[in-house]
DNA sequence: AGAATTAATCATATCATCATGATGAACGCA
DNA sequence: TGCGTTCATCATGATGATATGATTAATTCT
């Protein structure tokens, strides 16, 4: 998978968020149910998330997780950023730590193209983008 | 990064016989010091390639490991194949079994021409392709 | 046959990822 | 203040990827 199991956790939660979330939290028993993942695991990546500046989370009754930002200005890197690097700093296929045009490794020129669709596909979906789709964002 | 460890390490040996073999096999020692890789590590990759129909190997003296096939007429998604899926079966963003125009996750419209310049790119590049890049496989 | 060479395999170690269960800390409300 | 709710954190385990070292099997050459 291009993704790690844990950043695609957060993708879902956060699309989960932005489509049943309105102005109340929503809590973790709740968003880990609709989307059968762990309940403990996912409120340690919702917790990254929180501290990441993507989510707001309120303790108590009534608390739970809520975007912090407004789902059109939330682009897929941004959620991903905190758990996987692959669309940034690693994007050499041959896993080189540097790899740029003045020092190629031996895909570099003929990679370097689809790398970069791949980041800016990243960085310019949202979550509003995605979350019209109508496709369902649980089971997977 | 795309690709695991293992799978980078099968690219860079297979990247390193075409450019550094001839009629002779290399031996596993050779490979492993030229791409500074462990040596038994590097030894089972390129033993799982030989089983995939990729190399030949030789044992004894004047043994080691070969192309088998003309490098021109190898894709970088048949040397990966063995070891990661990535390209073909979990292509899916949401790590989704199914998902395909039918049974669409929330990315799939979105990301399926993007990963699709992925896939065509491994199975178009060829072993030929790169080894004529002028850049060092060694390193990184 | 015997010695040297080389790949193949086995047993094990290390580490990150993925995950579970139990407990602690903050908060709201009566 | 006290109780229930909810997120935060701790301790631990399971699994797979990434290795390492020692041994075994196949081959060549003399």
């Amino acid at each position: 998978m291009l993704l790690s199991q844990t950043a695609v956790y957060a993708l879902k939660a956060v699309l989960y968020l932005a489509e049943n979330g309105s102005d109340e939290p929503l809590r973790v028993d709740d968003i880990a149910r609709g989307l059968n993942v762990p309940r403990n695991y996912l409120s340690k990546i919702l917790h990254v998330q929180a501290k990441a500046g993507l989510l707001d989370s309120t303790r108590g009754p009534r608390g739970g997780f809520q975007l912090s930002r407004d789902p059109a200005q939330l682009s897929l890197a941004e959620i991903i950023a905190p758990f996987d690097d692959i669309a940034f700093s690693s994007a050499c296929l041959l896993g080189r730590e540097r790899c740029s045009d003045d020092t190629p490794c031996a895909a570099h020129t003929r990679w370097k193209n689809v790398s970069a669709s791949v980041r800016t596909f990243l960085s310019e979906t949202t979550i509003h983008d995605l979350s019209h789709s109508g496709a369902s964002v649980v089971s997977g």
